[in-house]
DNA sequence: TATTGACCTAAAGTCAGGTTTAGGTGTTAC
DNA sequence: GTAACACCTAAACCTGACTTTAGGTCAATA
């Protein structure tokens, strides 16, 4: 069992957002000892991970809710939470292959900057052709214009 | 020369939000007619790509505003912009690895799913020890708790 | 006994990043 | 010549996800 100061520093999220996420019933089955101070238990922590887990994939913090409510509903959902974790799992794919496609921009922008700086300035390298990049460049090149 | 509507096609942003972004001082030189109407060249085209990589690295419209800034002020300003490119490359690596991370805790979470749907309940998944799960599934629980 | 520290609630406030609204201009299509 | 379109501005509005504030409880320490 752990107070909430000691969730907030497991966790490295502040109090008021643990005392919010309860608020808006992300955590269900939290326990209140009688003068109303919360205790968590192992399986809080557990909803915890996945919360901060889902709200990386992108999603919502009511949509997040939605879910708790489907554990708290018992056997008669496993099936469409295996099938919401399914799709999240699309969702984190899509999203770091969007980030891929911005590192390629990234890392073409410091092999420009890089040449620039060696230049003194942008000159050559606003005129650049495919032609006189070299073969790493111009695959990244490609892949972002 | 592209019109804010055909600018907007192009990249599936809304009109409204490529006005934002203009009022925001997110696209210096972007020209306007006589009439007070947009006028999107290449360059302004190379803008709206950066700034959508930059968004996607996690970086804000005044941050993204201050880099553009550095832009219009010329050579000068070639190694700030190199580093700030170096900065956001370390920002969506460390971007990936959560997701990646997080990914993790989606894997076991559709195995979980999908050996509950099986049993028709959760009882022997809510329980179930390190020594009873294949391998892979193993060590992905192990890098998530 | 009084003060400190960790907790509590309800309600208001904040902030980023847009979006919507209201009212207007200028050009082409019938 | 009038209607339909695509554009414009300024300003108000919205949403999600917190955070802050104000006022209070309770247990342990000085």
């Amino acid at each position: 069992m752990y107070s909430i100061g000691e969730v907030s520093e497991m966790f490295n999220i502040p109090i008021s957002t643990l005392r919010y996420y309860d608020k808006e019933g992300l955590l269900i089955n939290l326990e209140k000892d009688k003068s109303g101070i919360r205790k968590f238990n192992e399986s809080n922590l557990e909803a915890i991970r996945v919360i901060e887990c889902l709200k990386k994939s992108g999603m919502q913090i009511k949509d997040i809710k939605e879910f708790m409510s489907w554990v708290s509903e018992g056997n008669k959902t496993i099936t469409k939470r295996k099938n919401m974790f399914l799709k999240q799992k699309e969702n984190i794919e899509a999203k770091i292959k969007e980030l891929q496609k911005a590192l390629n921009m990234i890392n073409y922008k410091c092999w420009y900057y890089t040449q620039a700086e060696k230049d003194g300035n942008e000159k050559r390298m606003k005129n650049i052709t495919l032609k006189e990049m070299p073969k790493e460049i111009r695959e990244i090149w490609k892949n972002v214009h």
